[in-house]
DNA sequence: CAAATATAATAGTATTACTATCAATATATG
DNA sequence: CATATATTGATAGTAATACTATTATATTTG
């Protein structure tokens, strides 16, 4: 993907980290390697003992830059929406039709992940196997309330609200866009685990089939009217 | 709900416990006690120690019930989709017209759950609880390709596949059935956890809304034929 | 070069998720 | 009714996890 100057950076709510991982060389390789460990052997199985391990640094150094894993994890699913984000708005500004730019959000977020060259430390394609296998449980907690309060989620739930606006974009009449726009973001993650795992769950096995079916089920319930 | 006789069973494939719960005082005593404390602390802070301590037992003997408290979750949500599947069959087997079907069919599982006096020792709403907070921990882990393969999953399975079916009678045409049932059943979980920590992200927060969301968007998606 | 800062090494703690052993008790059967 | 058998309870022990604390050693910067 080309971008208009070369370097864009995500932005993370800094109560999620102790230190910034951004800021420094170890902090990187924390984050770089978090995510093949992760997406290896699952974030069960992933501690700061092994990940220090693996860097060839010491546990107690990771600590300095997250209070746990349960935030590394709220780092790297806030990171990933936050680059998805970054490419449903690049992406959809131009585009004038209000239905032309709903369809374009959709591809957007249904498509399978590429890898995208201006994060050299960061491989999406992986990340974006992390989010579909294990991002409920970044908010499937007792403490869900509260993290939210701190502001853990807005990335997340801000990409859900510019769905919602393009729907109602759509059709202002329609009754449940924020409950749509969850339907496409979650279920999409949830068709592209059912393939993997349950593939007799969905229909979705060719590259473009998720697109295709939530294009469909979108556009089939709403009424886009002339020139929306 | 009215039954036809008494004693309806939920089966539940026996490998997921080493003894069945169903057959002593002890056995209820973990499940009933379990879905309590679950509820209460989450499904991390749960342990088979507390849970002794609760139900005035040893850490030792719910050992003796299931291999560790993984495999509790999945009897517990195992029997809950049992009872949600029997309530299914039971509320649409007579009705003939596809589309009132699908409706009906719809409706139960997207309905809030009450609770069956049928089984005393199973608060099925907190149950349900569990299953919108704690479900998906179930299948998003590493074992989950072995844990299929020994059918652990089997009646979720079946609930999708009487869904697809329900679809397909409806609109033969329809090209998306497995991942559309996926979409009522895992999305109607998701809508129930939305209203209650991430409001503004749901249009369904009052009863009834849920079943309208999903009854809209299947109707609106498939094409009915007269008399299908 | 000194001071500040970042990282590494080591040790230690409470809790978890078990396994093993043995005693006590209840239940079944002959 | 006695004995075998199954069930449950109590206690102890282990390896791993998820940290915290302290001190030592690099590295950066002023």
């Amino acid at each position: 993907m080309e971008r208009l100057f070369g370097s864009v950076t995500i932005k993370i709510n800094d109560k999620i980290f102790v230190k910034d991982p951004a800021s420094s060389d170890l902090g990187k390789r924390i984050i770089e390697q978090s995510i093949l460990m992760i997406n290896d052997i699952g974030f069960e199985g992933f501690t700061f003992k092994k990940l220090g391990l693996q860097i060839g640094s010491n546990e107690s150094s990771i600590y300095r830059y997250f209070e746990n894993k349960h935030k590394l994890l709220l780092y790297l699913t806030s990171w990933y929406w936050g680059w998805l984000e970054y490419q449903l708005v690049f992406a959809t500004n131009s585009i004038g039709d209000t239905s032309e730019k709903l369809k374009k959000a959709i591809e957007i977020v249904t498509r399978p992940t590429v890898k995208d060259s201006a994060f050299s430390h960061i491989n999406e394609v992986l990340l974006s196997n992390i989010v579909i296998n294990e991002y409920s449980k970044s908010y499937l907690t007792k403490e869900i309330d509260t993290e939210n309060k701190e502001g853990y989620f807005v990335i997340y739930k801000r990409m859900i609200e510019r769905f919602n606006e393009m729907i109602h974009a759509v059709d202002s009449e329609y009754k449940y866009p924020s409950s749509l726009a969850s339907t496409i973001l979650e279920g999409s993650l949830h068709q592209y685990f059912l393939k993997d795992h349950f593939p007799s769950l969905t229909d979705c096995h060719e590259k473009g089939d998720t697109t295709k079916y939530f294009t469909d089920l979108v556009f089939h319930t709403l009424k886009a009217k002339q020139n929306g």
